[in-house]
DNA sequence: AAATAGTTTAACCAGGCGGTCAAAATTACA
DNA sequence: TGTAATTTTGACCGCCTGGTTAAACTATTT
């Protein structure tokens, strides 16, 4: 009867998904997760034995599900800037489907850091950084981008995409207040963000001599 | 004694703000922030009545300490340039002192929406919009920036320097992979941010022709 | 059809939880 | 100093939690 099995075995996992992303690995009910799935309680240990092994089959689906969505960026031959219009646009529609996985895996995160190598057990960040410096060297050194930079710019990338989703309720309620949509909001952020990048990268070297002697420096001169 | 009084009152405090931010509303134990403050449990419940009160007391301090660094946008007379670098240098230096303020006040506001209300009260956002277009209207038309798209900037700003700390741990250890340090991830990221942010305003309108009508002409399928 | 193996259930723990309370200890006041 | 008021304590309570178990039920095999 394995049929069967699986058909249970999923109807407790996808409960248990939807509490778990509601209220949180310790907001989250057992009891909760057996009702929503309609069923007793005791087949939750039937099948995965804890609370604490049926959350992590969870987080690991979801983080799975999370980093699937940066493979594009190993793609060859496609230009940076096109990479990073897919990127907005790619990765704001799929969290417009999932608005509530960025929070989730955050908080798991923060509340339980040994999860980050759970959550990095499956990707090769190392090569990661390299992928992307060789493939792109040449136009992020017209950027002036140096490969320390490289973590910040990455950084901003996600910031401006995960962001409005982790701070989702506050941000409805302070877009509401301009009679603005939270999802027009999104919409328009997959160009604006993409442009916002772009224009950024390619002229930085005109407005900054990125020197670390600068740092400190607050009298600034007139722009152009 | 109302010496005695304030003193055992802000331990209670001071301990309920430590485990409330390291372990959330759900995860805090009243018995472990009494440990930590060194006293009896009924103390708690003697001055604050109940775990809700006092989470929402903790909520509110940490709430309006945030917000509070905020108030340096409406200062008159200042460039917006300049206000963009004061901005990224001193919310980060703050959230450098504070870390974990972004994840526990986004995690709580997820977990309870209705908080929102208690975080926005302290705020007339409508003013703010108000105030930050009207300062610096000429500076923002230069930019190619309009009204709709303020909160898109202003999104930006926000996520840069707060999304890095919502991810510390996860940033931490990607980093470390480079052999790069959180903190001097941070200290350059108060610079670049700026120069980064500043140099995509500038330069916004040579690379985009910002016509709301092109916004949504990428060749993909018509959406919902 | 009977025996076997796998699935589902209800009843039931032990421990931990937020919260209460009466008594003890401490302080304030006359 | 004596007494009233306040602060602090430990013992306790009812409830809820994750987890267990034996029995009931269902499907499979012979």
């Amino acid at each position: 009867m394995t049929e069967k099995d699986k058909q249970t075995e999923d109807k407790i996992f996808d409960a248990a998904t939807e509490v778990f992303i509601e209220k949180g690995m310790d907001g989250a009910r057992m009891q909760d997760i057996a009702d929503r799935a309609g069923m007793n309680k005791s087949l939750l240990h039937y099948y995965y034995r804890s609370k604490d092994r049926l959350f992590n089959a969870v987080f690991e689906m979801i983080a799975m599900k999370m980093l699937k969505k940066f493979a594009p960026v190993f793609d060859a031959n496609v230009l940076f800037e096109d990479k990073i219009r897919f990127f907005f646009r790619e990765h704001i529609s799929f969290l417009q489907k999932n608005p509530r996985l960025p929070a989730f895996l955050l908080n798991e995160i923060n509340r339980n850091p040994s999860r980050i190598k759970q959550f990095m057990a499956n990707i090769d960040i190392e090569s990661f950084w390299m992928i992307l410096f060789t493939q792109h060297k040449e136009e992020l050194k017209k950027y002036h981008i140096t490969r320390e930079n490289i973590p910040q710019v990455m950084t901003i990338l996600v910031a401006i995409t995960v962001f409005p989703f982790a701070a989702r309720g506050l941000l409805k309620e302070i877009l509401a207040k301009q009679n603005l949509k939270f999802d027009d909001f999104l919409e328009d952020r997959k160009t604006f963000a993409a442009d916002f990048v772009i224009s950024a990268l390619q002229n930085m070297h005109l407005s900054t001599a990125e020197d670390e002697s600068k740092t400190k420096n607050h009298d600034e001169k007139k722009r152009t």
